[in-house]
DNA sequence: AGGTATTTGTGAATCCGTTCACAAAGCGAT
DNA sequence: ATCGCTTTGTGAACGGATTCACAAATACCT
């Protein structure tokens, strides 16, 4: 803070909760919420209220003593934190299910990542409209991505062709990457990748529902 | 492991590696795979052999000395500690752009959850057919969770829907629900709740992609 | 203006997950 | 059978994340 800020290293955990505090700001602010506590947004999402303030402390600090955190501007600070205060370019390969489900999700537009490009290599998909993007061949899609200043890639194509559309998005220079394809991508250093699978977290119900009794024992 | 099996507490990220595991695993019988080490299954998943034996350990011991741990054998335990050696009964609720791709999301039957029933609110929806299931009001959602014996729930509601609709679901009995809402809903100690949030996921990246140039710094 | 109640920010302590390191066990070759 | 190589299973050590606890700062009331 005083001199220059030296970035430590941040856990995941940490900016996981960070884009849940937003969401909680969001709603404090539509309710006419000036301020909140620690305690009071440690309580609406579960969690303690030294959680909280060790997580804000990691990045400056933001309330008042006695007071609280002014919410909007702790929301425009996260979001600077977060690097949603701008607009990301997105591309999404694969227009699937889930793909076509993702390009219409509201979530994402309200974050500020906006699908730029949709990429199919089905013939049948190509040329077709979703969302007024038309869809676009993966035979063009290094050219495409490099002169649209793509930043993020979605991936949702099946996992069979996961690893070599990956690749190509790589060679194109994308430094980004979410994929929902059940599959563990192979990426350069330099590249981010977060995978999404919406199969894990519900086999991770069945486990708690398996396992249930015995968590109670001695 | 010789007298009774104490279930300690098995951490999250333990269940969740589990899951990973078990893909690992069906992609390695369908290579051919009779046996696989833990450094091997570990250099696959970007994990420690260390990692890979003791999430295995808290489990029984299921590999040989000297050889490694048995493909498909692995697979059926790993399956039946996740409690995916058997079909659970799934409701969806909330027919949006999300549910519906989840409805016809092929990693969900692959692992023995099955939908069997599809609720909206929405008359325009009521009724309609998705992949040979009718969409029923959610007014009789209550009688038929009952009847049908759904032990899972997948919320695809709008955020303002979300709290409301899981109230109904856990007065209808059920323990454990997979919510897509970007909201923290409140349920009573006994019913398990997990979050998806696809747009955290983005935010994750976009928050490294604004600060990687921190990263290397002293 | 003074006093009390709140709440932050943060070093220290604690807890818990990961990694280390090694004995025990099995394999395969001779 | 024995030897050398490989790999598991697991206590112990480690490290990082969470929680504790308290001084410092501010609000609010009288």
């Amino acid at each position: 803070m005083t001199q220059r800020q030296i970035a430590r290293k941040i856990s995941d955990s940490t900016i996981h909760r960070l884009s849940i505090y937003y969401r909680a700001l969001m709603a404090l602010e539509k309710d006419g919420y000036e301020t909140i506590s620690s305690k009071e947004l440690a309580k609406r999402e579960k969690l303690t209220p030294a959680q909280v303030r060790k997580d804000l402390s990691f990045f400056g600090s933001f309330g008042t003593r006695g007071l609280g955190y002014p919410v909007k501007q702790l929301m425009q600070q996260i979001a600077e934190i977060l690097g949603i205060n701008r607009l990301w370019n997105v591309a999404l390969v694969g227009v699937g299910n889930v793909g076509s489900a993702l390009v219409s999700y509201k979530e994402f537009a309200k974050q500020g990542f906006v699908i730029k490009l949709i990429f199919d290599n089905d013939q049948r998909k190509i040329g077709s409209n979703h969302k007024g993007i038309v869809v676009c061949d993966t035979a063009e899609m290094k050219r495409l991505l490099k002169e649209h200043d793509i930043s993020i890639i979605i991936l949702t194509v099946p996992a069979a062709a996961a690893q070599s559309v990956c690749d190509e998005v790589v060679e194109a220079g994308v430094k980004a990457i979410l994929n929902f394809a059940p599959v563990n991508l192979r990426v350069p250093d330099d590249v981010l990748l977060r995978n999404e699978n919406m199969a894990i977290e519900l086999e991770h119900l069945s486990f708690s529902l398996t396992n249930k009794d015995l968590r109670l024992v001695e």
